[in-house]
DNA sequence: CCCTGATTCGC
DNA sequence: GCGAATCAGG
């Protein structure tokens, strides 16, 4: 890979926006980190400081609710829109994940109005274990905030969006997925029986 | 250990 | 110019 003008602009966008040199290089594949950054020193944007611009925008985001995807995958052009919604988990995984129950047992979740709540999976059939095991991590959750996530960090949300109490388990994700151990075994069913007969 | 950016230096 | 290796740090 070389560095393109495409590649250069994304890579300034990118840098400008706050994003990290590791971010970038997945971004634009085919590059390590130390690319980037040797590419952005070359290119003498070392400091994220511009004179006379932009008033040094904050690292990705500061959202109020929740920005999921911190990786625009496509299009070089538009900005990630930070409205998105409690939706988290980033998995390129094949298995039927009914999103992540946000909060609240004895009401129905409060979301931040506007963005419709994907498929609740409601009453369904999830080991009595399981269960007691996602309330016993969920004691010992890192509270990790939306910029905290890593690819090795349980993204599962805890709390209601739409308050301060929210935060992101951030305990060890498992290989491969979004969520700790115990959060893939209530996000990760396998094909529901009958459930879902027909369609 | 995970991650960050900064620097060096052979290519 | 490029970027792996390394350094320095959180």
């Amino acid at each position: 890979m070389s560095w393109t003008d495409e590649r250069v602009e994304t890579l300034k966008r990118m840098w400008a926006e706050g994003q990290s040199a590791s971010q970038i290089a997945k971004e634009l594949g085919g590059v390590t980190r130390n690319a980037v950054i040797g590419k952005v020193h070359r290119l003498g944007l070392s400091n994220r400081s511009e004179e006379g611009a932009e008033a040094a925008p904050e690292p990705v985001a500061k959202p109020a609710a929740a920005a999921p995807a911190p990786e625009p995958k496509p299009a070089p052009e538009p900005a990630p829109a930070p409205k998105p919604k409690p939706a988290v988990a980033a998995a390129p995984e094949p298995t039927p994940e009914p999103a992540p129950q946000v909060a609240t047992f004895n009401r129905r979740p409060i979301v931040p109005a506007g963005q419709p709540l994907p498929p609740q999976p409601s009453a369904n059939e999830i080991s009595p274990e399981a269960l007691a095991s996602v309330r016993e991590v969920e004691k010992r959750a890192r509270k990790l905030t939306l910029m905290e996530l890593t690819e090795r960090t349980c993204k599962w949300p805890i709390g209601d969006p739409a308050t301060d109490k929210f935060w992101f388990c951030g305990l060890p994700s498992v290989p491969g997925k979004p969520y700790c151990e115990a959060h893939v075994g209530v996000a990760f069913q396998p094909m529901s029986s009958r459930r879902d007969r027909r369609r």
